[in-house]
DNA sequence: TACTAGCAGTGGTTT
DNA sequence: ACTGCTAGTA
């Protein structure tokens, strides 16, 4: 068994795996197989007779977490495998605190704020102590909180901590100790935690109690951390707490690839793990296997301008490969057409594969051109996005409606759904509600209770329909203890009658918010399907379905290993994967560096870091993309090559710039730039793609003249009666989709149009006038 | 109470 | 460019 575990790895891998005792800290460079170390000293350790059930493995998301399971599973067999601690931070932590709730002061059954409750929460204790929203910024004073929590900083103390105060007052808030307070106040009454609540929770609870520290400690012989340059200090004291007794703590991670600063990440906690553990040992995973000498040489030439950095030299076991290749282009629709055709001229030549491709950006925002000209080269692609499936509002109200039953204490979702659909509880009785709950000391559920609820203003009929929301409400609650999240959902999105209110809107939109709800239970069902495999007679409740659903991350979604598609996401979420072909888009000075206020030389070097990351996913061919100009929140900007391009050794790149290359051209009739010369010296314009051939498109786009004009009259205005939603549709400017979505006003056929080209959920909203192809009915 | 037209603010990465 | 809010109207 043993020698299996370790058979095919190298020395060093194999020495980082085999010390299993003590804490160890292995530095483990871009591709040099730190999962396969970390997945190998687990199951070494299970091997040797460690009990799963007392290792605690932490990662950042679901996915890295279930692919190392996965693995294990394969060499010490599924059934050790499962006991195993291994999750996310936050997923752990919350199972933990479940457990200690009634400790913290907390029901067991807390529910989790995403970051949009957390948002409206603090947007209604604003307005609570009436102050200004324009200077209270709800979401600026969240990530000021957030910041604090991070940092371990309680309500109490943020209002105590002089320095935290002076800066406050200094930026003209000095009211957000206030906010923290009454919001901490309101997430406690509401039984709720946000996410950085779970980690200094978890904090407070090692700190204030002896007993849970001694028993949640000791139950953990071995504890492993994945990515550990991207904890913050929570976290951090977290693991110190935790590792005190057995001090068997192993941490991997990647200075270089530091790049949470912005969620309180602390590059100093890799940094200083030999000072925080004088009797460490200290492994070096320097060998690159992913990618060639070029991408790694690339990499190094350009971290070797950060200062704050564990010297280490990383070096490519692989061939040499081919030189980075880079691609101006005038502006962002340009950029994005000239990706989608070197996709297609390299599938051509090296028969790759969609999913052999990565589109990589610094915004998301950049990622909807880019869609727009890989939907209209017929690509298939996966943007993995933020979760804009569980941003929709209907999908939001129907998971509110799901928390409130788990939990009907929060009052953030009561008051999403109270009068979803309208139920009569308009805004007067909602206040009327507000102020008995506020006198009574209890959250909005509670007053519903109240006896003498009339005394507050509340009409008779008023108080009815109240009262039999509160009904509908506590039935479902109880039944949330003993039935399957599956049809609970079901009989919940009946019951309350949204799934009929937006069904009976015959609208297109009306059909697509139903279909949306149907998908939300459907994934319900998912889920308990997924929970049964092993006992087909556990009872998935509600509550677990809505934990997972919360802490979901975006590198989770979509996992489908089986679609093979092009993907296209952030460099943040493209950390820890890898694709033979990436390119990186928008290279550009203030955007990647992201630019504007923030550039101190700190923040130069994480997004450094950053672009060090994207460039290290790629195994074969790297691709750096920049536009001239480029929209920009409505606006047309002109930046300069990033800096980075020139940070990376010429000799390296294949068609380096020229020292003049790198002016900013100003503004779109600007002279075009004389290297490297782009493809198309004219933007197309876009309708000219409606006839592109499958695979014909590289030829078109190079020498044929600009195909004739589609005449307006090949389109026929369709009345918006007639579209229906799961339509399909020829588009004047983005080609064949499937209407998921339309708004709008039917004389003008001014519509917002979702296409579903390719069954995926992350598209493209558009404002535009549209005109169809006859319609197929 | 529900709907909508018009307006102002935003701007970045995520558990 | 787009979203989300407000104020005004039915």
């Amino acid at each position: 068994m043993i020698e299996s575990i370790v058979k095919d790895l190298n020395e060093e891998q194999r020495l980082a795996v085999e010390c299993l005792d003590g804490p160890v800290l292995i530095v483990a460079g871009a591709g040099s197989g730190k999962t396969r170390v970390l997945t190998s000293r687990i199951a070494l350790l299970i091997d040797r007779g460690a009990g799963p059930e007392h290792i605690l493995a932490l990662t950042f998301t679901k996915k890295a977490a279930g692919g190392m399971k996965e693995r294990i599973a394969a060499m010490v067999g599924q059934e050790k495998a499962r006991k195993l601690n291994m999750g996310t931070f936050h997923s752990v932590f919350v199972r933990i605190l479940r457990d200690y709730a009634d400790v913290l002061g907390y029901p067991s059954s807390f529910t989790i704020y995403d970051t949009g409750d957390s948002v409206s929460a603090i947007k209604a204790c604003i307005r609570e102590l009436r102050l200004d929203e324009k200077i209270y910024k709800p979401r600026e004073v969240l990530s000021r909180i957030s910041m604090a929590k991070n940092n371990l900083c309680t309500a109490d103390a943020y209002g105590r901590n002089a320095t935290v105060q002076m800066n406050d007052r200094a930026a003209r808030k000095p009211e957000i100790f206030r906010i923290y307070a009454l919001y901490d106040r309101f997430c406690r009454q509401s039984g709720v935690m946000d996410f950085d609540d779970i980690l200094l929770n978890m904090n407070l609870l090692l700190r204030d109690n002896e007993d849970a520290l001694r028993e949640i400690a000791g139950r953990f012989t071995h504890i492993l951390v994945d990515e550990y340059q991207d904890t913050n200090l929570a976290q951090y004291t977290i693991l110190r707490m935790l590792g005190r007794f057995h001090r068997n703590i192993c941490v991997v991670g990647d200075d270089s690839q530091s790049i949470y600063a912005f969620r309180g990440a602390r590059i100093e906690n890799i940094l200083n793990f030999c000072k925080d553990y004088p009797d460490n040992r200290t492994f070096r995973l320097e060998r690159n296997y992913r990618s060639t000498k070029v991408i790694v040489n690339a990499a190094n030439s350009l971290i070797a301008n950060n200062e704050n950095r564990i010297p280490k030299t990383c070096s490519s076991v692989g061939e040499e490969g081919e030189k980075i290749r880079l691609v101006r282009s005038f502006d962002e629709q340009e950029e994005a057409r000239m990706i989608a055709t070197a996709i297609l001229a390299r599938m051509r030549a090296e028969h790759a594969e969609y999913k052999d491709f990565a589109v990589l950006y610094r915004t998301n925002s950049q990622s909807r051109v880019l869609e727009e000209a890989l939907r209209r080269m017929n690509l298939p692609y996966m943007v993995y996005s933020g979760n804009s499936f569980f941003e929709r509002a209907e999908v939001r109200d129907m998971l509110s409606y799901m928390k409130l039953v788990v939990n009907p204490n929060d009052d953030e979702s009561f008051r999403r759904v109270v009068n979803k659909p309208a139920r009569g509880i308009g805004d007067t009785s909602l206040a009327a509600l507000a102020s008995a709950a506020r006198e009574n000391g209890c959250t909005l559920f509670e007053a519903c209770r109240i006896a003498d609820l009339e005394k507050y203003g509340l009409k008779a009929a008023a108080l009815k329909k109240i009262k039999a929301f509160h009904d509908f409400i506590a039935g479902f609650s109880q039944r949330a203890e003993t039935e399957n999240c599956r049809e609970l959902g079901k009989a919940l999105a009946d019951g309350s009658g949204l799934y009929a209110y937006f069904k009976e809107d015959s609208s297109v939109e009306g059909q697509s918010r139903a279909a949306n709800i149907e998908e939300l239970l459907n994934s319900t069902a998912l889920f308990q399907e997924q929970r049964q495999e092993e006992d087909p007679s556990a009872v998935v409740p509600l509550a677990d379905f809505i934990e997972d659903i919360s802490l979901l991350s975006n590198a989770d979604t979509g996992d489908g290993d089986d679609s093979n598609r092009i993907a296209l996401m952030t460099v943040h979420s493209a950390k820890g994967l890898e694709f033979p072909y990436v390119f990186i888009s928008g290279m550009e000075e203030n955007l990647f560096p992201s630019g504007g206020m923030l550039s101190s030389e700190n923040d130069v070097e994480e997004e450094r870091r950053l672009f060090y990351v994207a460039v290290t996913r790629a195994m074969k061919a790297v691709t750096l993309t920049f536009a001239d100009t480029r929209m920009r929140n409505g606006r047309h900007e002109s930046n300069a090559p990033s800096r980075f391009i020139r940070e990376i050794a010429p000799q390296y790149i294949a068609n380096p710039l020229r020292r003049e290359d790198f002016r900013r051209v100003r503004g779109a009739d600007a002279a075009r730039p004389v290297a490297p010369r782009p493809v198309i010296s004219r933007p197309v314009p876009s309708r000219a793609d409606v006839s592109a051939p499958r695979y014909g498109a590289i030829e078109m786009i190079r020498n044929r003249p600009l195909p004739p004009k589609i005449p307006d009259e090949e389109f026929v205005p369709v009345p918006m009666e007639r579209l229906k939603v799961g339509q399909r549709i020829e588009h004047n400017r983005f080609g064949a989709g499937l209407i998921t979505e339309i708004t709008g006003k039917v004389p003008d056929l001014k519509a917002r149009i979702t296409f579903d080209r390719f069954g995926d959920k992350l598209l493209l909203l558009k404002y535009a006038k549209i005109r169809f192809e006859s319609v197929a009915e």
